[in-house]
DNA sequence: CCTTTTTCGGAACAGGTTGTTTAGTTATGA
DNA sequence: TCATAACTAAACAACCTGTTCCGAAAAAGG
């Protein structure tokens, strides 16, 4: 599900060609929003021939998914936050959503695409997910309504981002996360506790 | 906000252009998805000079969307189900997707795009927002607060509806209703109840 | 050091898309 | 009936994608 295992390569030319595409890749998206960036753009700005781009992706998309894996691995770890509160990688996010401003808007607002947006999507169901397992009893199979609040919460979650980083939500990374964890967490503990009281 | 104000033209072959156009759509997108559909593939299918479509759409998107507010009306009416109980829309929704599910997977699942999610965003935010408003005394300016409580509302309701037009979630209408309101209604009451108690 | 292998670059290519413009035809409403 | 508005067909420039070819440059290895 997480694509190709990264793996460096041995060869320096290819190491500078990635990077140079990758690096390419982010300051066409903080000029242009993600959507508008072709790979002709790309191959531009990271001066490397046509042929070769396709010799190392597939797509403009491909170029970000293999830039784009980094930041998953900043809602997994951050151990010192791992308190018994649910969802304690909420504050955390909006605040480094917050410092980088810049890209961050440029990827999820409305000049950046789906695919971003999706793929962060998936990343946080998967923590979301593996939290709300956690808080129950072991042996039970995970129920449908599990899946359901699961995609009720990152779906809440990702649209205040999304509307946070379009500028048409002024708040700071504090109340944003207040007002998330308001309307959200009620509802997610009832749902825990009457699946914790009525085990199948 | 909506556009331009819909008005039945009075030249017959206006009208016949544009039911054409739109028609072609629907039908397409049933066929390849939203995405895929191109203004070639639609003056084709809806037998129209590419001059005429032109001459009445400036985008394929702008046939989506003026398809796409008959549906917006759907979620205000149905003065039978206006009760007292917040957000009674949805399950007419659950519904009503259920019964087009052709045509709601093509348009809402992965392969249908941004600009159909953005717009049933945004009709549905409003309808919220409405319902919210009116929830609340009257003088209250809005606060801040409710226009993110509508966000995680709006954006945990269309993530249900994606997920499940993509048929990665098998329940029946009923059975997303109550999901959805288990998880988001405590929440949502209590910050009504809350801005009730402390009125500004 | 010299040879072999891999990667890179540039350019050209076919195929597809968009949106505009032309000039000639046809339907409509008054 | 008839002027007008809407339609058609076709061609157009501009752009994007993905592939292919070959000579040049860099790395790897004996």
């Amino acid at each position: 599900m997480s694509g190709t295992p990264r793996r460096e390569s041995s060869d320096r030319r290819v190491r500078r060609t990635r990077r140079a595409i990758r690096q390419a890749l982010v300051d066409l998206i903080l000029t242009k929003g993600y959507e508008a960036v072709t790979v002709t753009d790309l191959i531009n700005r990271a001066d490397v021939g046509r042929s070769t781009f396709y010799a190392h992706f597939t797509d403009k998309e491909e170029v970000l998914f293999s830039s784009l894996d980094e930041l998953s691995d900043l809602l997994r770890l951050d151990p010192a936050s791992r308190s018994d509160r649910l969802l304690s990688f909420t504050l955390p996010m909006f605040e480094h959503l917050h410092e980088q401003r810049r890209l961050a808007r440029a990827l999820l607002g409305r000049r950046g695409g789906t695919a971003v947006v999706a793929r962060g999507e998936q990343i946080m169901a998967a923590v979301v997910r593996d939290e709300l397992l956690a808080a129950l009893p072991e042996g039970n199979s995970p129920p449908a309504s599990l899946d359901m609040a699961v995609i009720c919460v990152t779906g809440a979650f990702m649209a205040l981002l999304r509307k946070w980083a379009d500028g048409e939500l002024l708040a700071t990374p504090a109340e944003m996360d207040a007002a998330f964890r308001a309307v959200v967490l009620p509802g997610l503990e009832a749902v825990l506790a009457e699946q914790r009281g009525r085990p199948m």
